[in-house]
DNA sequence: TATTGTTATACTCTATAACTATA
DNA sequence: TATAGTTATAGAGTATAACAATA
């Protein structure tokens, strides 16, 4: 049966509303992304950018000239949004398509100079929010935390 | 200036794509996040339900009697949310509101006998989801995951 | 006047189907 | 015929404004 009613009308405490859910891996890792997700957007929102064009611009640092199919692969989306992306990149100045491929079906996709200098900017702002967002670990902690959560999602079954 | 075109036409290793972020704790805990909570969602499926709506019943069985405002800041979610969440528990059959307060604008929210039931069978769902979705972690591993993120979510500041 | 729950609405994110141009 | 990119569209998820009933 279904508690009784009376049972409950005491005041409830907002902090420990979730303590039962304190021992489901997936329920801490969303809180926590949620948190460190939001801290870096706001840091981001002064640039028009929001964290998946940050990512999007590290990987065309990392690989000029990459087709957008393998820009849409990295980030585990599909290539309608990966046209918009890379769209709000153009538009923004930050990167472009070029013709440069035997395949006359792709681009090559490149940071302009303004991006390689603005990504420059946008590494440190970054790090600096992941640090500011997890103020209560120490760097050790961090480390930890960063090579666990590697481990986790980088193994393939 | 942009790298030049021909710099890049070397086939891109797509496992290797993503190297530069996995510095950013920010990265590896969306791709973690993603990955352990893709895997739930799959196992929850057969019972129409969403990882939201299973962290939802958790807190109504520790607060039975609880009002749809306590619900929706657990959850941190907006209060027309719950209101559709909420809905959606009602039409399956696990949970129900009850008019029971001397406030007579809330209802508390209780499990029925069945949610109850169904809650058993969806904690061991759940838990069993987390260690497959982790699988290259050991134990010891796993827990100290935990722990690091629960310490992460939960600092006030 | 403020608050609980609700409706309506809109904006983002994401996924799919279908089109084009090359191959 | 298959593939790269694109367009159009629809479905979630999420946020805000405004309303009814109650305090």
């Amino acid at each position: 049966m279904a508690k009784i009613p009376e049972l409950s009308d005491q005041p409830v405490d907002p902090a420990q509303l979730d303590l039962a859910l304190d021992g489901y891996l997936g329920y801490v890792l969303r809180r926590a992304q949620m948190k460190v997700f939001q801290h870096l957007s706001a840091r981001l929102e002064p640039y028009d950018l929001r964290p998946a064009q940050f990512t999007a611009l590290m990987i065309i640092e990392q690989h000029p000239g990459l087709m957008q199919a393998d820009l849409a692969r990295a980030l585990a989306i599909e290539p309608p949004q990966a046209v918009v992306l890379v769209n709000k990149l153009e538009k923004l100045g930050l990167a472009m398509r070029v013709r440069c491929k035997p395949d006359k079906r792709s681009y090559g996709i490149f940071l302009s100079k303004v991006g390689e200098v603005r990504l420059r900017e946008l590494k440190e702002i970054a790090l600096q929010s992941d640090i500011d967002s997890t103020r209560s670990l120490d760097r050790h902690e961090r480390e930890q935390l960063i090579a666990l959560l590697r481990k986790l999602y980088r193994e393939t079954r």
